[in-house]
Order: C-alpha cells, then structure tokens, then sequence
DNA sequence: CAGAAGTTACTGACCGGTCATTCATTAATC
DNA sequence: GATTAATGAATGACCGGTCAGTAACTTCTG
C-alpha cells in the first residue's frame, strides 16, 4: 500500500476544524458524556493535537459553543429593514426561522440550557448578545407596525415574546420528532406558514379583550 | 454528645425518598455528571442502599423521570369540562401553566431533551402519554369554539401547538432569568394573562389572511 | 419479660473501567 | 539541522457498582 503522510500541517486551518468536530459531538452527546478523543477523530486529528490548541474540554466547549451562538442574529437585521411592518415582520420570520431550522440548533439550545449555569461568563454573552437582541430586533418593527395603526395595540415587548416562543418552541419539536409526534409530518415551510399567520391574527385583530 | 441510631430501618419510605433526591441532583447535574454517592447522601442514605432499591444509575434517572412526568396531565382534563370555549380555555391555560411553572419542570424538560434519545421506551411513554395528550386535550376545546362560531375557522390542531408553545416557552424562559432577561421581572400572573390574551386574539379575530 | 438467636436494612472501603490530560517521540517543513 | 506540528502510550483522578461486615429490629425461648 502507498501511503501519503501520515498528516499534514495546517495550523491556520485545524481550530475551525477542531471546533466544528466538537459541536457535533457535543451536541450528540452532551458536555459529560462526549470523548475528547471522539471530536479529535471527528476533526481527524489526534487526542494530543486538540490540546495545541484548546486548554481542555471545557474551554473547547466554550468555544464551540460561543462560535455558534454568534451566528444566531446572522441576517436577522437585514430582514427587518424593507417594507410596511407586516412585510418586514415575515421576512423577519422567515429569516429567523431559517436559522432555526438549522440541524444544529435543537442540539445548542439544549446544550445551552442544560450547561450553561456552569458557564456564567458565557451565560452573561448569550443573555446580552442573543436571547435579547433577538426579541429587541421583532419588537421595533412590531412598534412601528402599531404607531401607524397597521397592527392593533399592543405592548410590542410582549408580542415579541410570544412571536419568538412560537419559533423557537416549534423549532425545538420539530428537531425531535420522536418526542413530538404531533407535528406529524408537516414539512418546515406549512409551520412558518402557520407561524405567521397566528401572529398576524393576534397582531391585526381589532377586538382585544378588556383585561 | 448524645447520638440517636446511626440509621433507621424504613425500607418502605426508601424509593421514593431516593427518587426525590434523585430527581433534584439530576435536573442540576445532568444524568452523566450527577453521582450517586451525591444522591444517596440527599436522601440520607449510603451510596450501597440506593443499590438495594434501584439496579443502576440509569434504572434511577428512568424512574424518577416516568414519576414526574407522569404528573404533567394532573388536573388538565378535569380544568377542560365547564363553560363555553373561552372560559375553558382559559381555565385550560390556568391549570397548565400551574404545572409548568412548578420549580422542577425547567429542569425535567431540559432532562427530556438532553437525555431522553438514550431511553427509547421513556421516548415513547413520552411522546403518546403526555406530548400528545395536551395537544388534543386543547385541540378539543378549540374546536368546539370554532365550530360554535366563537373562534373563527382555524386548524384546532395548529392553534392547539401555538398556544402549546407560547405556553411553554415562557415556562423554560421562566426557569431561566439568566440566561433570558427580556422577561424582565415581570411575575407568572402576568405572564398568563399576556399569553391569554394573545391567544385570544389570534383565535376570535375575524380577519384571516388569505393564504 | 429478659435476653439470645435470627433476620435484613444499611454501610462504606474497595475494585475496575473510563477518560481527561501530559509528554517523550516522530514527522513534516523551512 | 532547526523548528514546530502532530502523535499516541502512559498517567492518574474519578466514579459506578460490589460485597463483607455491622447495627437496627424481630422473634423465639425459658
């Protein structure tokens, strides 16, 4: 047999690698349960290279994990910004949803509510930069939506809220179909569907009932 | 110093003393990290008793989770049964949101997620016992709304998962002030109203957006 | 009723396997 | 040949599970 080198050197190339080995991984098989040795293989490497690069297992997780969550907003602004307030809110949805239907979204956000209390200075990061922006960014165009009388009114804050649980709750369904049967077999384009027209309802509806 | 026995005999008190424990240290630690020795100490008792009751650690997380899991439905059929379909909707979301705003619930849903894909049986006693169930059991009350005329034409199996949703999503966000600080230091008592009303707004509006 | 004999709930030191981390060695590259 | 990337065998901490021993409780006997 011919053999090429055993490996190749590519400092520049072998964080990345290493790190999206290790999403993976964790996200299979949680922080504990998950083998440094098994991200190395996944990444190609051996056990010895992650630790060039990474203090330990925590630190990689921690890593992983942040590089993932950044991505989160990725194109949510964009969305927002063309449109009369109902348009921008489905291109909004739409934009959300297509991050949330990403495979590997289900896996993070368990990961980030299972560890995360480990992890204050990343749970600080995600509470900041995410979980907030994400409710901030609907609100303004549900804000805007209300003052020119499009939407009826309404704290924006709160119908934000209930937009965003209605992503991320059927985000997280349909990453487990096997808990979830009752999404039966829906495809991902009926559930934004659905999605959007239950909060148009809720948001053009003039009724409202007196509290 | 005057001692009373080392220890008391009461084998018939022992399991569930120990999936109380078990269930705690579990929703804090995770199945992997969480020790025995850390279990059988929270139950007053030595690592070689939780042995006698239960045949491992797994055996442990499976009962303490079928224990709780199965309380999930506690209440809401009987919450169902009286009033026109508003009313018992609401009485619905009343009786749901008790159960979910329970301390341990955050922390069991995490367990369901994180751990469950290891126990295929627990998957399934899920997923048809208690995931499904809460979904028809509202579905119900919907669609008799509907077809009284009271809400307006809607899949009561779509309004069923979005309020499902709103539901639970703001019981995980709940059980996790750190990590989600857009709910601010608003109480439960708000929260459901908020979810109330949205609901139903988006169910008695006549409007409907032509797909 | 004393107290001996028997029963079993319970204890905790120990064993064995797993896995994070280290580091002496080797291979590629300059 | 000097430098640095990468390897993988070796190390040792940790923890699930075991089991010989002990203490609480029960029953038997005179």
């Amino acid at each position: 047999m011919v053999h090429g080198p055993r490996w190749r050197r590519r400092p520049s190339e072998r964080p990345s690698e290493i790190l999206q080995a290790a999403l993976e991984v964790f996200a299979e098989q949680g922080l504990a349960r998950a083998r440094v040795e098994d991200i190395a293989k996944r990444a190609g490497v051996s056990k010895g290279t992650v630790y060039l690069y990474f203090t330990g297992k925590e630190d990689l997780f921690r890593e992983a994990l942040r590089d993932r969550v950044a991505r989160t907003l990725e194109g949510l602004s964009a969305a927002a910004s063309q449109g009369d307030p109902a348009e921008r809110l489905e291109r909004f949805i739409d934009a959300y949803w297509l991050q949330l239907r990403r495979p590997s979204f289900g896996a993070m956000y368990v990961l980030l509510l299972a560890e995360l209390p480990q992890f204050p200075e990343l749970s600080r990061f995600y509470a900041e930069e995410v979980s907030g922006k994400v409710v901030q960014l609907s609100a303004a165009i549900i804000r805007e939506g209300s003052e020119s009388g499009q939407f009826r009114e309404i704290d924006p804050l709160v119908a934000s809220r209930m937009m965003v649980s209605l992503l991320v709750q059927h985000a997280i369904w349909t990453s487990r179909p096997e808990l979830f049967p009752h999404l039966g077999t829906r495809d991902s384009a009926d559930i934004v569907t659905e999605i959007k027209q239950f909060t148009l309802s809720a948001l053009v509806c003039a009724s409202g009932r007196a509290a």
